[in-house]
DNA sequence: TCTAATGTTTAGTACTTTTAAAACACTCTA
DNA sequence: TAGAGTGTTTTAAAAGTACTAAACATTAGA
């Protein structure tokens, strides 16, 4: 039976692992997670190597980047030299966290490719057709970058995460009031 | 200045090949999709190679996935046996595609791996406090999982982006009206 | 049916990323 | 200050990915 719910775990860890690769990021900082996320507690650092069966250089490093990230915080225990971690369990502040990071690192290098783009087109003495297509393209994404990042920057400045706020936007009295967690 | 503007489209097609690149498609794609979305008009795959200098093989394959993904759509020139492409040019629309294919990958993995997690706990015939607390996390996972899903499916059911409608949701009769393209 | 034009698939190479192991550095205690 | 317990960095190898060139397949026209 014990042994089951170390199925069960393994099962959803490497779940949690899936999905970070697909976000981009070592598979290992989803494993961590995905420990972390099922322990009512913290665990070491050496802990979480050896129940992943990783080497704690690979952790030592994956953890800091799920701390960066905001997954895992560092706990403190008194008296011990260790560091332990523990999980964030809110999951719209990890999710949050991750996608602004993305979300201002690809919207200021876009700004910055299509300006430098524009700035180019500007300097040509020529105005042909090309050059004129070409900024007329670069002006048009720019503006949908521009609603874009206004929109996802309003939906993560939201502080809690309602259930479907935006679907329900046209119809506020609709509302469903909250989620759990 | 002919030379100018070919700069100014390298830097932008080289920009989009990042781009592509940090959502963890190919950069091809990207290069593809940026070279075409410059072009008045469409070209075809052995162009596309010869201006991108990469072999047609490798275009190839990674035109078919920017169609596959609605970046590019391929037309017909009657009487040619070449497969021309042009991009798709209405911005919202690719991103829109890109990120339902995502999405629902990503939400139906996650909640069959949470769902395979709970019928494994509830297999259990032990109760622990263990087994108790990961029930609690995977339960709390999947109706964050549902709430996120239906906002993001909200969101990328509207037929077009208007500028920012989210944020200005709380103050509706400030919504600034459209968006160009 | 032969040839030329075009797109697709394959096979091997080059490149990139990930990893474990080991060396290293730090800190606390005796 | 020696030694044990921790975490970090480095390094070399393994694993994975992407790319080109060439072989292959398909089509259209002569």
């Amino acid at each position: 039976m014990e042994d089951s719910l170390v199925t069960v775990e393994t099962g959803f860890i490497d779940g949690m692992g899936q999905l970070a690769d697909y976000w981009g990021y070592n598979k290992v900082v989803g494993w961590i997670y995905g420990l972390l996320y099922l322990q009512d507690g913290s665990l070491s650092l050496e802990s979480v190597a050896a129940e992943l069966q990783v080497s704690k250089g690979n952790i030592s490093i994956n953890v800091r980047e799920a701390e960066r990230l905001g997954m895992v915080k560092k706990v403190w225990k008194k008296g011990d030299r260790k560091d332990y971690y523990e999980a964030e369990p809110n999951l719209w502040q990890v999710i949050r966290r991750i996608t602004r990071e993305r979300q201002k690192k690809e919207f200021d290098f876009a700004m910055e490719t299509i300006k430098t783009g524009l700035d180019g087109l500007e300097l040509l003495e020529s105005n042909t057709q090309q050059v004129r297509f070409a900024r007329k393209r670069l002006n048009q994404m720019s503006s949908f970058l521009k609603s874009t990042n206004a929109i996802i920057s309003g939906l993560l400045s939201l502080e809690t995460l309602k259930g479907a706020a935006v679907q329900a936007c046209p119809v506020r009295s609709r509302l469903p009031g909250r989620t759990s967690d």
